[in-house]
DNA sequence: AATGAATGAGACTTCATTCAT
DNA sequence: TATGAATGAAGTCTCATTCAT
């Protein structure tokens, strides 16, 4: 039994990791499911004996993430604001990014076509609306003049600094977080 | 003749903007030829009168998604700057933006496979690059502390703000960019 | 228009003829695509210009075939009956066996998985109804002892004929189908 | 040792059941190994150590159907006619029908690709050959007008009953033989 | 120039079979 | 013996592209 599960776990990873690479590189379209076996180094057919579908296996990527996601913003929220609640929003961002880049790039590129997908997608987005509730409170409650146009151009920031990290090596994310910051004393 | 080379260039236009707004739409690769055509209300075998193929058809749409990019920043750089050059150069993005909003999206969107897809995209990067070295001259200038982070963290938000506007109808982009503005008063 | 039109209804009219005689032969599944796109002597592709799958070309068969069996029972209950209805019904079914043995083979060998195409095959069945029907009330008005039993027998006896029919040239079906209305004079 | 061969033919004879069953209901092509295994609580691996293949296992199943065949009409030719030829041949029929409904209809069904299965299909009919000719014979010799014909006519009947029996719940094949059988006193 | 019929390489997927344990 | 993980050939289907008219 357990003997068999260890494979399963085994070849299921790496299948999750070698897809969610290649289709973060190259789009869910242009990438092949022989690709994802030659990189992975398994045979054609396996993925199918632990994925219905291409189509499947993306939605496992994405929920896999949105579970990751979901814990994140839990630990996030669950945390006393150290100085303030930006602070701490941005720097669990970007901590979050870094330890999940190739899942970040995958979100960032990805074009789903099914409903289902679209639901995950748009799940992954609600974890973080209370997050960013809580950041816009704070911008409200600082009494800074328009806390909602505030409130949109620090995630635009944000989602920039995110976008920059993830098509750049060596992006400075933390002296441009840190930079974003002091903008916010 | 000319008469022909009329319909021809209306045919062509027809099917480069199909064509952009579904590549934008759906992305490169979940594009066939056959839904541009029917889309375009063109035949499908005429569609291969004007573009050598799918990838040409692409990279057609790119390069004049680059001349147009060109013109824009060559207009920007020839004015001289109004009050600031950071003024000058996001009013002239959003402006751009608005413009083109269907060839912003598909510059977000694709992935290019091609080299001569990435080349295309390279140089329309450099087209933006002199305004850019414009802005980042003025930072330098204006004795701001930090003026290369300074710089990354103004095209982070400007990219941030320009990815929202092109995820969500109704987005404020002015009121976020003149926001923005404000802090580099 | 009409010129493709001719070139459409040749293609369809031979990927259809093949794929009867092969699915009757061998069997729906043990039929692939490349063996009928060979036989027929066509391109692998062309056939999903026409059919939207293997299981739709089945259909199509079937719709086709269930059109042909409504005309030939709808004939055969115009007529009236020359001598006994019986005779009529089982004239008209050799009849009917010969000019569609392709079809018919089909219809004995074919195992429905879709519930289309049972559903297809229960309304070829129907048309026959009437037309058993009206043997069925024939015998019953003849004053036979069991008449129900009698239809069921002489149904069986047909089929049975119909099938040795299919299974084996030079089967004599003419003469049987005499020697059986014999015994209902 | 004993022990384990007992477990063995057990297995075995799960297996060949529920093959049968599933060859039946689905056909050949459509049955899948995996199907079997799951049905019969086998696992996939050990259906191989039992068959060689799949179709060698539908081979066993008809080879082993080929021996009941071929007892039962070994024990129809032994006894002496009851009354007549036929009235033996058609009960011995309707019984071994009725103790082997799944494999009739395996018969009926299935299509079969290779030589040794075609080979054993055509041993299954000549098994029952002898008892046809004794049927022909008794036709023959009792000075009925086309005797051939009547044979023809008489098996006609009898295939088409059994068609009929296995085709529908609840076909009164008893009393559709004995009416037959009333037709030939 | 214009049409859509025709082609076939390549994608996704299934499944009989083998293999490692 | 028993398990199910792993393999890859072969099937269905798509679609960029060519061809005949």
């Amino acid at each position: 039994m357990s003997k068999f599960q260890l494979k399963r776990d085994q070849s299921i990873q790496v299948i999750l990791e070698t897809a969610m690479r290649l289709f973060s590189e190259k789009g869910f379209e242009a990438t092949s499911i022989r690709n994802i076996s030659l990189e992975a180094e398994i045979s054609l057919g396996l993925m199918y004996n632990y994925f219905e579908s291409k189509e499947e296996l993306m939605l496992e990527i994405l929920k896999r993430g949105s579970v990751i996601v979901k814990e994140a913003f839990a630990e996030l929220l669950k945390e006393p604001a150290p100085h303030s609640a930006i602070e701490q929003y941005v720097r669990h961002t970007v901590k979050f990014l870094k330890a999940n880049k190739a899942f970040c790039k995958l979100l960032q590129t990805v074009h789903l076509q099914s409903d289902e997908g679209r639901q995950v997608q748009s799940e992954i987005k609600k974890e973080s609306a209370a997050a960013e509730e809580k950041v816009r409170h704070h911008l409200i409650n600082s009494g800074i003049p328009f806390p909602e146009l505030e409130a949109k151009l620090l995630f635009a920031s944000i989602d920039g600094m995110v976008q920059h990290y993830l098509a750049n090596d060596n992006y400075p994310i933390d002296d441009v977080a840190t930079l974003l910051l002091m903008k916010y004393r």
